[in-house]
DNA sequence: TCAATTAAACTAACCGGTTAGTTAAATAAT
DNA sequence: ATTATTTAACTAACCGGTTAGTTTAATTGA
């Protein structure tokens, strides 16, 4: 027999905190942030960031694990098991890149964690970014092995493909400055999200498909 | 004439504040970085970090002019300036990696700046980053119009170049624990030059140059 | 039906450790 | 002597976290 008013998991006061606090994390840091500007920005008392989250630094641990989940369901799903390698990784470039673009804290967020020295984050390490990072260069090995990309390094390979994606996106607050536009506009990241794929091509494949200049491409496989 | 002891430009108790606040600024941030802990790293009472710097904001600013200035010497020095620009190319990318490798704090220090939303970074872009783009996608434009570059967009290019770079340095203190090594140890660095030199070369030369396998490439152009 | 009960959700005010920044006085160099 | 340099001690403000108490609403019993 239950008494009282009834618990609902997950109200929308705690999803205001995490939403307030996924902008300031990513925007100020961990040390940056300050608890009560987090409070005010999400509506609510001070008081009730610590009544759901307990702390400071668990909060911050709730706002990683929360975009942990959500791009672990987009970019572990292979859409076609036994595709050609070629084709995988394009897909997997798409669905990490249509993260990024959809959730423009992550990148900051998680590059600021990159940097950290601290130990304090081996969980992070361990529990996402490792199974993230073996996911990738598995990918690379297989063309490779299949003999669809050139013999390159696949851990290399991977920083160069992971850095170019994630710094163009950790840095559109300066490079609005320098380029005079927001990278962040859907052209402008469609326009990127071509680029991306034409250099990794380019770059990776041992045979390169040929493209008649004024005859359009077919619809981008996504 | 006497004016008494003139101030001297730059006592070793003032370089020693320098070095060590930018191993903090690098690690922490300005943000979660500590003045007290800043002082005692460099042996150093922290009035004489008020003394010297201001406050702790103007510290952080020198920290950073500090090495703009010493990367601006080396990568807009060019060795060749009327080198074909696949070779002008090589050598800033060579430059640019140099300088990264021997300056560990800088990709961190600029990555956070980079990531920062406040307007009071604005002279950073303006000042820095936005000559250091423009050389940069000068170069490959310069590459395009003599017909050895693809005819890539010189900005998206940019972008590639320096996320496959940076990213490298930025989070190598997390992927010592992904990857298992150090990524700044001597060996791992010059594999990661010759991947990103590899990678950016076949990812932008129209004509890839034949290279036999077994037959060692004659000493790289530095 | 309807007040009593109970737990969840929320608030305003406050606390105490931390931290950027200051000062006054001593010492070193010329 | 005079000025640059260095230090320990100090202060004011900030900020993460707490507390004591209030409000809201679901449930229950008569």
């Amino acid at each position: 027999m239950k008494l009282g008013r009834r618990k609902v998991e997950n109200p929308a006061t705690a999803r205001r905190i995490l939403a307030a606090a996924e902008r300031h994390f990513a925007a100020q840091g961990m040390a940056g942030a300050r608890t009560d500007e987090i409070a005010a920005d999400a509506h609510a008392n001070k008081a009730m960031l610590y009544y759901y989250f307990g702390n400071k630094r668990r909060l911050h641990r709730a706002v990683l694990e929360n975009l942990f989940r959500q791009l672990s369901k987009v970019v572990y799903t292979p859409p076609a098991p036994d595709a050609p390698p070629r084709d995988r990784l394009r897909a997997w470039v798409n669905g990490y890149f249509d993260f990024l673009a959809t959730h423009p804290n992550y990148p900051r967020l998680v590059q600021r964690e990159a940097m950290d020295a601290t130990p304090k984050i081996e969980w992070i390490a361990r529990e996402y970014f490792q199974p993230f990072f073996k996911h990738l260069t598995g990918l690379i090995s297989d063309g490779i092995s299949a003999g669809e990309f050139r013999e390159v390094d696949p851990g290399q390979t991977a920083f160069t493909m992971l850095g170019a994606a994630a710094f163009y996106f950790a840095s559109a607050p300066v490079m609005r400055q320098i380029v005079g536009h927001d990278l962040l506009a859907p052209h402008a990241l469609e326009a990127r999200r071509r680029a991306l794929l034409d250099f990794i091509e380019h770059g990776l494949y041992r045979t390169h498909p040929k493209r008649k200049l004024e005859d359009p491409s077919p619809a981008r496989s996504r």
